[in-house]
RNA sequence: CGGGAUGUAGCGUAGCCCGGUUAUCGCGCCUGGUUUGGGACCAGGAGGUCGCAAGUUCGAAUCUUGCCAUCCCGACCA
């Protein structure tokens, strides 16, 4: 067989990557890092977009767009930030190709087309929408700014990772502007909750939320919030961000404010965002050894009917019966399409949808047409069953929403069994070689123990649980006075 | 960017060590036919700058050098 898929347990990350290519969802491109979106892992991408952006919309936000090269001069302005992302950014010097005089059919840089001041291409649009935002804001009537944008963004990545890392990504980032302190940590958090929500109830992926310690800060924020989640190898991902970011892009470029009282103000600010990645999350939460694993709410196909026919004359039979079960199932809302091309066996699609992960499969022939019923397979159990007809959409209304429930409560399973306390550093280095996966331990709270636990062991602090209980303890490492546990695991 | 591996048709590969006509096989693809309830079968056919470039040689998929890409392992990161 073509579409022969590694097993995760022979090799994981052959897995992974055989997933996302045979599944249709992406490939490698002439781009060095960068990778093509194809039109069914873009459909995925259009659903989680489209959900997400009803969601910012609901919470008050409005979209804009802001250019992809910044001023290297603007790029530098908040020091932190432009320090954090120098080491990534591609920069654009010249404007400009001509003929090469040398070589007959090639180009080369016009050097006569020097750019005065280089172009960053963003890595993140802090640096250009701030320095916008202060031609915006001059009084507190003006506040407060709740925009986000849908963009794509290049970080110059070293090693790349379909949907994990690559150098071009896609991904939303919210950038908000508030008169205070509070309303900012507010919106901080409110979009973080947003984006558990988002994960766990569409993309059945369920997180942790907590803060980052200093050293996993975003580069210029003062707080970094996070949902964090557990990949089937028991590595972490996370899976989007929402930054409390103070005052430092408002001192940047100096934004102020006059507030009620007739005083100038420094602004308050907000970024969040989440990207392609989430994809990969999806992926390494849900899929096993046949494939992809869509959750249905944002899957592109949700239902998939493959006719089963004997000979030229049923096959017009059946299609007349499938147009009329289409119909329903459309006028319920439920994305559905008819597989009858003559090119591929039943068998064949069987395998195919299998392999990209639809979530109901329906297959029909004379026989079932005959008894008024369907065959109905379930791609996350794998079960089959008879279904009658009649009725069927609003059945399968419900068995979808079962089937988004079952996957997100046998990922929270999996997440809940491979969380494990570690009260010592030799069951701290066990765990993490033999039952890989969140391990909650007691750290002495600064940045030189936690930069040594990950140097010794690859482990990070994925957060500090916004949930989490003060207990008292003794750092794994130190053995220093503790005052609540974190959670540690290898990470993508 | 360092260490290792790989690169032959859309995919998977044989050939390479030991240079020698027209580069092997399977899947896929095209045409026609028979088929269709878990990856169909028969017959015919198309498809290759052997990753790219230079070199050695009468002759290079095969030997040498450089480069590029992908994968794995590190350093960097969402």
């Amino acid at each position: 067989m073509s579409k022969e898929l590694t097993s995760r347990a022979e090799n994981y990350n052959q897995w992974y990557n055989d997933l996302v290519l045979k599944g249709g969802l992406a490939d490698y491109s002439a781009v060095k890092g960068c990778m093509v979106i194809k039109p069914y892992g873009y459909a995925l991408w259009e659903n989680m977009r489209d959900q997400l952006d009803r969601m910012f919309k609901e919470t008050g936000h409005v979209n804009a767009y802001f250019p992809l090269f910044v001023p290297k001069s603007l790029f530098e302005a908040e020091e932190k930030n432009a320090e954090g992302f120098a080491k990534e950014c591609a920069v654009v010097t010249h404007y400009r190709l001509k003929n090469d005089p040398d070589k007959k059919g090639r180009l080369m840089v016009d050097p006569e087309a020097k750019l005065e001041e280089e172009l960053v291409v963003r890595p993140t649009s802090e640096a250009i929408i701030w320095n916008t935002y202060k031609d915006w804001i001059q009084s507190y009537r003006d506040l407060p700014i709740l925009i986000n944008q849908w963009a794509n963004v290049v970080r110059w990545e070293m090693r790349t990772r379909l949907f994990l890392r690559t150098a071009e990504f896609l991904w939303q980032e919210g950038h908000t502007a508030h008169a205070t302190k509070e309303e900012a940590v507010d919106e901080t958090v409110k979009m973080l909750d947003v984006y558990a929500n988002f994960v766990e109830e569409y993309m059945a992926v369920p997180v942790i939320k907590g803060v980052k310690t200093p050293n996993e800060r975003f580069a210029g924020a003062e707080d970094t919030y996070c949902i964090e989640a557990l990949m089937q190898d028991g590595k972490a991902l996370q899976a989007g961000t929402s930054h409390f970011l103070g005052q430092n892009f408002a001192k940047a470029f100096n934004v102020q404010f006059l507030n009620k009282e007739n005083k100038q103000e420094y602004v308050w600010a907000t970024s969040w965002g989440v990207s392609t990645r989430l994809i990969g999350a999806l992926i390494m939460s849900h899929s096993d050894d046949n494939g992809l694993v869509m959750p249905p709410r944002i899957a592109p196909i949700q239902v998939v009917i493959v006719p089963i026919y004997k000979g030229e004359e049923s096959k017009p039979v059946i299609d007349g019966k499938v147009k009329e079960i289409m119909a329903e199932l459309k006028a319920l809302g439920i994305r559905v399409k008819y597989d009858d091309s003559d090119a591929a066996r039943p068998g064949w699609k069987f395998a195919e949808h299998e392999l990209k992960g639809v979530p109901v499969r329906i297959a029909m022939g004379l026989r079932d047409m005959e008894n008024n019923v369907v065959e109905l397979a379930r791609r996350d159990t794998k079960e089959k069953q008879s279904v009658s007809i009649d009725g069927l959409g609003n059945y399968l209304k419900h068995l979808l929403e079962e089937i988004q429930q079952n996957i997100f409560n046998k990922a929270l399973a999996f997440t809940k069994e491979n969380t494990r306390e570690a009260d010592s550093w030799e069951e701290f280095v066990k765990m993490l070689d033999e039952q890989p996966g969140f391990i909650s331990a007691h750290w002495d709270g600064t940045p030189e123990t936690e930069e040594k636990i990950k140097e010794l062991t690859k482990a990070t602090i994925r957060c500090i649980p916004l949930d989490n209980k003060l207990e008292a303890g003794k750092c794994i490492l130190t053995g220093n006075a503790s005052t609540q546990r974190v959670l540690f695991a290898r990470a993508y």
